[in-house]
DNA sequence: TGACTTAATCGTACGCGTACGCTTATATTG
DNA sequence: CAATATAAGCGTACGCGTACGATTAAGTCA
């Protein structure tokens, strides 16, 4: 009953299985690339990979799991940009409200990704864990803020911290969610929201 | 030149195209109490109205513009609950935490409707305007909360009154983003970031 | 009346994500 | 060898929103 004595067909090795799920990735990637968003369909990234498009489905279980992928590098650019503006200013507030700052900068300047990301329905409905387990962007976020949240006096240890830090990005989530969205609403400029925030509660 | 004495086929009266206006927006509606929301399909309507499919896009630029009408008794329910929650509540402050938490607790309990809404792709692309010119939700919830804000010391006048209402609807609709959207994070309860928020500011 | 013009209706077609099930390849078992 | 079992690959089909253009209806004008 063990793998190596089973009837059927045996599975592919997982190098190989590896290899074509790394093709189909970079498929997407470079179809993302070359034509935008929109053309990243399951069907021109089977063309293109050379596969029927329900091939796909035996290597992810739907098509947000392949873009996870394209998210990722969103994240991936969000963060160097946030710590290069970080590096720049001095004090621990002056630095979060810059973290704040750029990371909403990022979203309102690409509001087509923040939609994809975030206005996703099909995201948000089913399991699909990518902020935590594909992407692990708490931990991330945690990574640039933790230190700055040392420095300054959030009363309560470490628990009150953590809610204190969830606050925030709920905030800066939220003003990127209003203004991306509720495009029709005079937003005033968002530095006043954040400076709202902080103000207060430091 | 005037519209009374020109060639061609006349458009039909205005209260004959608003007729089946309605008939549209009561037959989406029907469908949508009936079979859910996931059954009102442009094809749906149309077959249960009575006129082919494409006839919809005469009446409506497109089926966002139907589901309008939809979303707005999400908002009329909604509001209607609020007010309810506020009146049990004395003072300023503890009404305004109310009308906070009212709100984010019925986005949360329905979250598909949070979804419908706020994570439409079409809605926050296009031109929609559902939250000021469809349904003027920024005023309902400006009647709401303003005569709460009156008695509650807000620094700096009418316009950073505004600010500070801005940022706390940003606030209520990222927590309820965040926890909708990333359901694999381990949040806290919500009452936790409105009292950060409103223990700090107010 | 027939030619012309404009409005209203809607049939057809496209590309989408993906459910379902068939075909083919590759192993073990008798 | 044939029978059987499992995996890999993918063809077909469904319902979706909607672009486009043909068809039909209903007026004016010569």
């Amino acid at each position: 009953m063990n793998q190596e004595s089973r009837k059927g067909r045996p599975k592919q090795p997982d190098d190989e299985r590896q290899k074509k799920v790394e093709k189909i990735i970079q498929t997407a990637h470079s179809l993302f690339i070359t034509e935008g968003y929109p053309s990243v369909s399951m069907r021109k990234i089977a063309a293109k990979a050379g596969m029927g498009t329900m091939t796909l489905y035996k290597y992810f279980p739907n098509k947000n799991a392949i873009l996870h992928h394209i998210w990722a590098e969103f994240f991936d650019e969000l963060f160097v940009l946030v710590k290069a503006e970080v590096a720049k200013q001095q004090g621990a507030k002056n630095q979060l409200k810059q973290v704040c700052m750029t990371y909403l900068h990022y979203w309102v300047e690409h509001k087509d990704r923040f939609r994809i990301v975030f206005l996703n329905e099909d995201r948000a409905s089913s399991d699909d864990e990518f902020f935590i387990n594909h992407a692990n962007i708490a931990a991330e976020i945690l990574d640039v803020v933790g230190p700055l949240m040392e420095d300054l006096s959030i009363p309560g240890g470490q628990s009150s911290l953590m809610v204190y830090l969830e606050s925030l990005m709920c905030f800066v989530h939220g003003i990127a969610l209003n203004v991306i969205t509720i495009s029709e609403y005079p937003w005033n400029e968002y530095e006043k929201y954040i400076d709202i925030f902080l103000d207060s509660t430091l």
